[in-house]
DNA sequence: CAATATAGTTAGCTATGCTAACTAAATTCA
DNA sequence: TGAATTTAGTTAGCATAGCTAACTATATTG
């Protein structure tokens, strides 16, 4: 049977390929930019977790194994090599004692803060052939997407 | 020293900021979408290598390589686990006995199309809430970013 | 034909994801 | 109160995926 064309299909359609296109996008354009991190010494997941440290203020690490959408051994990892490099100081909850709160020292911003310059540095200097309303409709994309990603179910 | 502000500067502060939110919403969003490609059973850079070949057609390791951003011993391993999988064929090139042939299998390109069909449905549920003038907005900003890395130094 | 260059592999390291099974602390409730 | 349960985090062990260094095998060059 022949799918019947309706206003569903026809959006499901553009759907189909925005989404197909991003998600390809999205991973060569993290494979450049992760090139640049590596100056920094820190893999992309501790680079990662570590922004939502510095810029969301310290946390437990469940919260920012949720944060990040890992569970909690692989971000008890992170976490551990965040301490390791002491970019992150982890002081035991006196409330509740299973509890850890974590947060960057200012080592840890500092690196974080370097690794944004140079990685906005890179990225900038390849989106320069880009007119200002493409820059902004690159801007305006990402801030519909970050909505998205808010509202993930 | 204060920093001169100029055209430049401003034009590098708007650059700034996307490239920065653009990085993290990649993340994030593969992150996500990560979850629905594991249901093929093959991992992302597997995934990815697959689609270069269903879509660009036969290429060599080296090629592969080239295209994927990786070094030849990540290819090889890469290849290796999906001709393991059957879903991949090699074969040597009779004209220069170094070089090998990849294609993808029947199997692989209906495993790719497959895979491609959860993807959108996934991602497609998840932009359900945009305005169509929102969805183009963030397909033509793809599209920017996919030009952009096709014109990557 | 010997030296060199090229294509790909192997070995071994790190990082990042997972699940299963564990420890320790807090909470519930009989 | 004290035993059972729940919750927070860790440890162990597996797989993928990135890298470099060192290797094999084939082509090319001098």
């Amino acid at each position: 049977m022949a799918k019947k064309i309706t206003r569903q299909n026809a959006k499901s359609s553009a759907a189909f390929s925005v989404a197909d296109r991003l998600h390809s996008t999205a991973i060569h354009l993290l494979r450049r930019v992760r090139k640049q991190d590596v100056a920094s010494g820190e893999g992309p997941a501790r680079l990662s977790a570590l922004s939502v440290l510095v810029f969301g203020g310290a946390k437990t690490l469940g919260d920012l194994a949720a944060a990040e959408q890992v569970k909690p051994p692989t971000m008890s990892r992170i976490v551990a090599g965040l301490a390791r490099s002491k970019l992150v100081q982890i002081t035991p909850d006196p409330q509740d004692r299973r509890r850890m709160s974590i947060r960057p020292t200012p080592r840890g911003v500092k690196l974080l803060h370097e690794g944004r310059q140079r990685r906005i540095e890179y990225l900038a200097s390849h989106l320069a052939g880009l007119t200002p309303e493409e820059l902004s409709q690159v801007a305006e994309s990402t801030e519909i997407l970050g909505r998205v990603l808010r509202n993930w179910a």
